[in-house]
DNA sequence: TCATATAGTTCAGTCCGCTTAACTAAAAAG
DNA sequence: CTTTTTAGTTAAGCGGACTGAACTATATGA
């Protein structure tokens, strides 16, 4: 067997369990807030990519410009996020996080890593050194990637 | 900074990148063969933990009984899933993945991690090594902490 | 400047997941 | 053997996500 359809396996061992965990985590926390899978999802992105308009919502969850608007009307009720008025481009609007809508994501993210902390606890410093150096390395290959597209 | 405080962060950066990529991938290919997410769901969860009845899709899922019933009754119509009664108890059903069940699934986990093929190849023989190790050091601390639960 | 394209909103209506409640049937408990 | 508990189904109804269509307002281009 050759080396990259091992660390393929790997890869996708390790994947499987880490899923397992992290949607359930994910899917109750949202549950607890009282905000759908899809408004949450909204809050992910823009935590994650930064502020946007309607339509990059759109596009990004591949739903219509009217859906992603009324999903967004709800968050922005809620206080999860704000929405300005593009100064660039009076049509369009710039949709953020607000401090609410940050701290939620934040609290979220606890929530799903939690048991890693247990995780990391069953493991030798020796070992963690050695998982530290390899989630460096693949993090930066996935950066790269992203970078690249 | 402690070792253990540097490994946390190495693997939660890791997993926001991986979260994000296999969460699109995953949510796409169940809207693509028609599915909803909870349904594709609970073809998951028969595909990772195998056989079981109404009941424990109910509890697995945090919803009603009956949610359960209608959710497997829609899968059983669509040929994903074989709904029989269980010998040792004629109350209960099983429920376990069709061949066309476990061929979707197959294919959603291939539709889903095809980037990390695109990652392999990004990477040298000697950090796929490395890479190797460490994800068998974690996969195997997850295994461990599932089995004391 | 007039025509067309783009960003977003609103509305009516559909579909789906979910819940409660009422029910059947079988197992367990007394 | 009767009572109670458990597994699952069915039906009515609610609420949320989504779509297409009609609309407003701004930007772009001939």
């Amino acid at each position: 067997m050759t080396n990259t359809i091992l660390f393929s396996q790997s890869l996708r061992a390790w994947m499987d369990a880490f899923m397992h965990r992290s949607m359930r985590g994910w899917s109750h926390f949202a549950k607890s807030t009282g905000l759908s899978m899809p408004q949450f999802s909204i809050l992910m992105q823009l935590h994650h990519k930064g502020s946007c308009g309607i339509s990059e919502v759109s596009e990004r969850f591949d739903i219509s410009a009217a859906a992603a608007s009324q999903l967004v009307e709800k968050l922005v009720q809620a206080g999860y996020l704000d929405r300005a008025e593009d100064p660039s481009d009076r049509r369009a609007k710039l949709l953020t996080l607000s401090a609410k809508g940050e701290e939620l994501v934040q609290q979220g993210t606890e929530e799903r890593y939690r048991w890693m902390d247990d995780l990391t606890s069953k493991l030798s410093v020796e070992e963690q050194k050695k998982v530290v150096e390899a989630l460096n390395i693949l993090t930066k290959a996935a950066q790269t990637m992203d970078a690249k597209k």
